[in-house]
DNA sequence: AATGTGTACGACCGGTCGGTCTTATACCGT
DNA sequence: ACGGTATAAGACCGACCGGTCGTACACATT
């Protein structure tokens, strides 16, 4: 973008590509989309993408980046507006399993599939990934932290283990919701968490009322 | 095999080609797997494998059963080992994690490796990755009804989500291993599962000693 | 020793991949 | 109106994929 807000030029066909590959890529895997249907399916040559990016790879870090970015409004954002503490931590799933199920990506969670993909391959898309979920780690850990210092949360919880947990509800939703069936996925993986928060959290006004 | 118990001809290269196979499948993936590399590591010509499969596919096949066979075997069995109720679970859980950590496999999870690559593309590899989550989630339910009825859990436990639940842990496990800490991935895996099983068996003799 | 047989091999095929290069076209200042 | 420039297109390249095929070798039988 430049500096007066205005779009640079290639700057509208960058954002188009990126968007489309992130969407495409969650289906299919970051790397098994290859340039050319991702040029067929947005209606330009496979050449044109490489006047903006140097190699696939490069493009694949930018997907990678818009993935962060959209995850960022759509997660985290949501749950920064909410007030610091259980609330907050429950926004972030809730927020979560909703941008699953609502399929705004189709092929569940970009960066899961995208991290199996890449698992095995030493390399810069590999170590960014690896930098991501270490992100998202370190903000779901602070959050719950955060909650223990207010009291929301009782004094000695093992932070990291909650995180864990809350996380792995979040990850499994994302996985089996392919297979088993969606709907039960997703209340299972917003059940279990509300359950688990209204169990610790002392002040049972905090949460929404839920089955037990 | 033949009647006799013998290896038919051809049989062991056909076992040694599965062991192979999903060993380094594991890591690159069931169809990130070249046929070439395959043979290679074998020490075999890549035409040679076409002799005992007809195609990738039939050998992809072929290789999911010896990975259920072998999960059978690791898992499943020293789970039967064990007296029922919540006893059973938790050495099915055990085992499992045992298994992540041992790096029996490399890569992590094979299945789910392999159903992250096949989840957009239709076909007999994806259906039978399918029958094989169903399965291994009808028999995890089933060993939580099992405790249930045996009163080693509360009467209206919500079966489906606790299996949901323990299956997350282990997800998440084999997920997170690869990135994150997995010495602490694998404690929490571990700790997480006992320490629910124990908050809700009503028989604290049942389950090992374990921090809260 | 000669022969028949079955198995495994290297060479090869069409197709697709990421990436490059030459060419055509559309736009813009003079 | 014209010419210079930047952009995008499509043909093309070597590499690698799954899969096929003719052949040569090893072995058992006579």
């Amino acid at each position: 973008m430049n500096v007066d807000g205005r779009l640079a030029r290639g700057e509208r066909t960058r954002s188009a590509v990126l968007d489309a590959a992130v969407s495409l890529a969650s289906a299919s895997g970051l790397d098994g989309l290859s340039l050319g249907h991702l040029a067929e399916s947005l209606g330009v040559s496979k050449s044109g993408l490489f006047a903006h990016w140097r190699s696939k790879e490069e493009l694949q870090l930018a997907t990678i980046d818009r993935a962060v970015a959209q995850w960022q409004e759509l997660i985290i954002a949501p749950a920064l507006r909410t007030p610091r503490g259980v609330r907050r931590i429950h926004t972030l799933h809730e927020a979560r399993v909703d941008f699953y199920a609502a399929r705004v990506l189709p092929g569940g969670c970009f960066f899961a599939t995208t991290e199996f993909e890449f698992n095995a391959r030493p390399g810069a898309v590999r170590d960014r990934l690896a930098e991501v979920f270490a992100a998202w780690t370190g903000f779901l850990e602070r959050l719950v932290a955060e909650a223990v210092e207010l009291g929301e949360l009782p004094a000695g919880t093992d932070v990291a283990l909650l995180a864990y947990e809350i996380d792995a509800y979040g990850i499994a939703a994302a996985m089996r919701s392919r297979l088993l069936d969606p709907e039960a996925t997703y209340r299972h993986a917003r059940l279990g968490v509300l359950s688990r928060l209204r169990a610790l959290c002392p002040d049972p006004t905090l949460l929404p009322e839920g089955p037990s």
